[in-house]
RNA sequence: GGUGGGGUUCCCGAGUGGCCAAAGGGAUCAGACUGUAAAUCUGACGCGUAAGCUUCGGUGGUUCGAAUCCACCUCCCACCA
């Protein structure tokens, strides 16, 4: 019950993870001893996104250091939809659909933390359970009475909101911040819960469970905030041109998630090293430096993209991911076999099946997927963007079919750079 | 409820009867240069090999011809009540 390490918050710090804390000296007290916190997560889709990569690993990084971590699943809060920041109202979703949602979500988190039987082994909880059978009555007697609206609507987070001609807020996404608020107090009152997590856009909320669990059961409990993940040219973070990065490997493939790290801007990837590996503070300044004297290619990209895929889908993920990169972006195509094809494919690159007898290299690009049009492909392949096994291939007309194939079954298709596409015959 | 202003191609935004698939910017994509970068330069950017076809909130109408004019509908915004 003793072995807390008491530099988490020194770690944090160093890593540029805080954002803001409530009382800081008392929660650096506070976390002397083994405690236990909770962030939330609510079900918005059927898998997380990178955006929740930070708050989950912050949540490992507390259970490394001795504490004991709830994953809470917000059956009830993503019902409601929280308003934080958010420009509009939101639409709500129906019960089946976040239900089954917060299966996944339960699922996903569970990888991010241990279960096993230790003191401080995680759970994960749901708000749905304590909060589907309170009656409006009790609800607005016991609970809405602890909030002031003067005070819930001076909250940064509504505040535009309010404030603004046009949009406006609904009293259902108002009433958010009470329902996460009665969550803490909750949490508190059934696990001993003292410290709650979350994204920098999460502090009203969480204060506003601070403040909920003093009036309810006079008990004092802790926020902190970590820092929103910002990128130096501007544009947000875990979205690419193709799309939101998910956690789920069947949404995300092991290989393109893989792909989005090394693809970080120089600008930000030390930082990035920071927020999304568990790697010293040495070893990280060690790195920084050596790409500093070397010139070239930095090698912080290829760290990164190693220890964060490896974190989300495990060595098995990570070694399909990099045996895919480096068939493709440094290994002779021509040399592969019919087996590392295989793999390849088993590996989870891009693929389709074919079931035509030949295509032309235009029918191929469409049907692939990496042009949209035949127009389109056509331009491609003008540009001289296009590559069949390796080989530019300029001939817009070009018969590809199961003959041609590497090992009679395969063609690699390339546009542009880094776009990929394994065609099967 | 009243008055006024709007809804244009992924986004912003010009366009007020033919010269408009529709200026300009952004985003995106490709090429060159590179490090599977950044910056920069070049090109593409509704669909179609092309002829041509389909777009400018919706539906009808006027006209040889409409994103542009008319009617109705719908959504949004501002001000007033």
């Amino acid at each position: 019950m003793s072995a807390v390490d008491t530099n988490l918050l020194a770690d944090l710090e160093m890593r540029g993870l805080i954002n803001q804390m409530t009382s800081p000296e008392d929660l650096v007290q506070h976390l002397r001893e083994p405690r236990t916190l909770y962030c939330g997560f609510d079900p918005t889709a059927d898998s997380l996104h990178i955006g929740s990569l930070v708050p989950l690993l912050v949540l490992k990084r507390f259970q490394q250091a001795g504490h004991k971590p709830l994953a809470l699943v917000g059956g009830a809060t993503g019902m409601i939809g929280d308003p934080s920041f958010k420009a509009q109202e939101r639409k709500l979703n129906d019960e089946a659909t976040i239900n089954g949602w917060v299966e996944k979500l339960k699922h996903q988190v569970s990888a991010f933390i241990e279960f096993s039987d230790q003191a401080n082994s995680a759970a994960v909880v749901n708000n749905y359970d304590w909060t589907h059978n309170v009656d409006v009555l009790t609800f607005l007697r016991d609970i809405g009475k602890h909030f002031s609206v003067n005070q819930m609507i001076q909250k940064e987070s509504v505040k535009q909101r309010i404030e603004r001609e046009g949009d406006g807020i609904s009293f259902t996404e108002f009433t958010y911040m009470i329902l996460q608020s009665y969550d803490f107090s909750e949490l508190y009152n059934q696990y001993a819960c003292t410290l709650q997590i979350g994204g920098s856009d999460q502090w009203g909320n969480i204060t506003g469970g601070t403040e909920l669990t003093r009036r309810r059961y006079q008990g004092q409990v802790f926020g902190l905030t970590l820092p929103l993940v910002t990128k130096a040219d501007g544009t947000k973070f875990g979205k690419t041109e193709s799309g939101t990065i998910w956690l789920d490997a069947k949404k995300t493939s092991q290989y393109a998630f893989y792909q989005f790290w090394i693809n970080t801007a120089d600008a930000d990837v030390y930082k990035f090293l920071r927020y999304f590996t568990f790697l010293g503070e040495a070893d990280m300044v060690a790195i920084e430096e050596r790409d500093k004297e070397a010139q070239g290619r930095p090698e912080a990209q290829g760290i990164l993209a190693r220890e964060v895929t490896r974190l989300v889908h495990g060595e098995e993920g990570l070694q399909a991911a990099l045996r895919i990169s480096e068939a493709l972006f440094s290994g002779n195509l021509q040399h592969l076999t019919a087996a590392d094809l295989e793999q390849l494919y088993q590996d989870g690159m891009p693929a389709s099946a074919t079931g035509a007898e030949q295509l032309t290299l235009v029918e191929a690009l469409v049907t692939s997927g990496l042009a949209k049009s035949n127009k389109m492909a056509r331009e491609f392949v003008g540009n001289n963007a296009v590559s069949v096994n390796g080989e530019k291939c300029t001939q817009v007309d070009t018969l590809l079919s199961a003959a041609t194939g590497l090992h009679g079954r395969y063609h690699i298709l390339k546009r542009g750079k880094k776009l990929f596409h394994l065609l099967r015959w």
